[in-house]
DNA sequence: GGCATTTGCGCC
DNA sequence: AGGGCGCAAATGCC
């Protein structure tokens, strides 16, 4: 059963419920007032809803607020991505059409405020927005592809719809965080906090230790001119002021320096002004972008909340009463990597808990180090140093999986789109992209054409190589909390979200649940569940095993 | 002075 | 010559 929901001016919604066939069966007018009620109502009494609206951004986040949480959902602009760009669609009539007010490059606009969903005077796209269309141009798309790319299609539609449900659910419940212990952090590794506009005490020692030893007179290294400058004066040949490029130098002064630039890191970036400006009440909310990648991994706005570095993550703690299991994928790429491929001896390395390992005992590699750098190496598309040394040993063994990732690299070069597991597919390189390589196919091209070409191609094959496992990976993250969140929601038990078990945070292959403790244990056998769910949802019956990792812990560090 | 780009580094 | 990001501060430009 679908209902799609649409503002109208006079803080009215109006509400179509389309039957099976996607006919309409029935049309009403909620008053604003009666909105979160009338959605409560509706779930309770239509569990299997599913909510068609323009944005989850604009809608949910007024429902969370009022205490209602909602089942499923099609969020449409996410959606109208997808299928506008997806090979597997690329003839239908949403895809051929010219750019329209569902083409909007971001997500709604930060306002959170309550009555923001009805205060919107203009729509975000710019012109009208009319959803009983757009659904019903998204149907038509999707029922026009190939039957397989039909059921895929129709996972990544609901995967990605669940993953905003859950991004708008987990900037309501916030992440926990002590800002006590973050100051105790702060002062363990910096100092006291300095008066603004100074450097705490532990950077202020150690710069005067890189001073002495360069036998400089003071200057500031937050300036890359004046500390190169500082550095050649004292014989060090540096090119840039990058830590890795000064690891190499041999000289008294590098090591505080290093120290120097870790400080000064920690503190502009998660010091004591990101603590006042970010943390409230206990809790970090930031805002979850989904799709915000153009692989389909989610981007953050505000507090850089997928960086946040290990030093601080001692001061993510949960509530009295209260455990984090924190869980994450075991090696989840190589793993994409080896279901997408359909290599069977990568997926026998990848039958146990530890994917290298596997390798090191089928002889593929020597070491696990060498695996791993071997493997990322493979994906991201590195061509020299120790990865572009192993790399053919690994192609040896796994000629399928390499093959696969080569081929995705060898498309991207030609200009052509590649695609994810589910159907996300590339974006096509642009004008100036396909010009140059036009011209280096002419008759006209230089030497130096040719070679800006071949450059720019191989740049574009390493986007494309990486895209299909970064997003296919992205893709089982969605449908393994998608998963989760279903189980969580069947346990919570019409309890409102933050007073049972409930998703806090996320990172790409890692998932935090803040769990009341005597269920902290159930949580994380659910956590288990959902990735040999999403497992099975992807591939099928695939002979690939994606572990996770599941820990009952007290703080966000202790995990790993 | 303000806005855009670059540099450097945090995460996966 | 290694994929995807966000952010702070410095730097470049008008």
């Amino acid at each position: 059963m679908h209902l799609v929901v649409r503002r109208l001016p006079d803080r009215r919604v109006s509400v179509s419920r389309l039957d099976d066939t996607d006919g309409l069966s029935g049309a009403e007018t909620v008053d604003a007032h009666d909105w979160a009620a009338f959605v409560a109502r509706t779930e309770r009494a239509e569990p299997s809803t599913r909510w068609v609206w323009d944005d989850t951004a604009i809608w949910y986040p007024e429902l969370l607020r009022a205490g209602v949480r909602v089942g499923r959902c099609i969020d449409l602009r996410l959606c109208h991505a997808i299928l506008r760009s997806s090979v597997a669609t690329a003839s239908s009539a949403l895809a051929t059409a010219r750019p329209g007010p569902w083409d909007v490059p971001v997500a709604a606009p930060r306002d959170t405020d309550v009555g923001a969903l009805f205060a919107l005077d203009a729509e975000p796209g710019g012109g009208e927005r009319d959803p009983l269309a757009e659904f019903a141009a998204q149907r038509a798309a999707v029922a026009g592809a190939t039957p397989d790319a039909r059921s895929r299609l129709s996972l990544l539609i609901a995967a990605e719809s669940a993953g905003a449900l859950i991004a708008a659910e987990m900037t309501f419940a916030g992440l926990p965080w002590d800002a006590e212990r973050h100051d105790a952090v702060l002062t363990e590794l910096l100092g006291p906090r300095p008066a603004p506009g100074a450097r705490p005490s532990r950077m202020q020692e150690a710069l005067a230790e890189v001073v002495t030893a360069l036998d400089v007179t003071p200057f500031s290294p937050e300036s890359p001119g004046e500390l190169l400058r500082a550095l050649q004066s004292a014989g060090i040949p540096a090119t840039s002021t990058r830590s890795w490029e000064l690891k190499q130098f041999d000289h008294p002064a590098i090591a505080p320096l290093l120290h120097y630039k870790k400080m000064a890191r920690l503190f502009t970036a998660n010091g004591w002004n990101w603590l006042d400006q970010w943390v409230e009440d206990g809790r970090f909310r930031p805002t979850y972008v989904p799709g915000g990648v153009v692989t389909g991994r989610w981007a953050s706005d505000g507090g850089g909340a997928l960086q946040l570095p290990h030093q601080v993550r001692r001061a993510v703690v949960p509530d009295d009463g209260w455990s984090f299991v924190v869980a994450d994928a075991a090696q989840l790429e190589p793993r994409i990597l080896a279901a997408l491929s359909g290599d069977a001896a990568m997926a026998a390395a990848a039958r146990g808990v530890d994917l290298y390992d596997g390798m090191v005992t089928a002889g593929a590699v020597d070491t696990r180090a060498h695996a791993k750098v071997a493997m990322l190496g493979a994906m991201y598309g590195a061509t020299t140093g120790e990865s572009g040394l192993l790399l053919p040993r690994l192609a040896r063994a796994y000629p399928r999986a390499i093959g696969f990732v080569e081929a995705a690299a060898r498309a991207g070069e030609r200009g052509e789109r590649v695609s994810t597991r589910l159907g996300r597919s590339s974006p096509v390189p642009g004008r100036g992209w396909r010009e140059l390589q036009e011209l280096a196919a002419g008759d006209a091209a230089t030497e130096a054409i040719g070679r800006r070409a071949r450059t720019e191609a191989r740049n574009w094959g390493r986007f494309t190589r990486n895209f299909v496992v970064q997003g296919s990976a992205a893709e089982w993250a969605l449908c393994w909390m998608a998963s989760l969140r279903t189980r969580l929601t069947q346990l919570a038990d019409g309890t409102p979200l933050t007073e049972s078990a409930h998703l806090v945070f996320f990172l790409h292959d890692e998932i935090v649940v803040h769990s009341p403790i005597e269920q902290a244990d159930r949580v994380a056998r659910l956590v288990t569940e959902s990735a040999a769910e999403a497992g099975r949802l992807i591939f099928g019956d695939a002979p690939v095993d994606f572990p996770v990792t599941a820990a009952v812990v007290s703080s966000y560090d202790q995990a790993k």
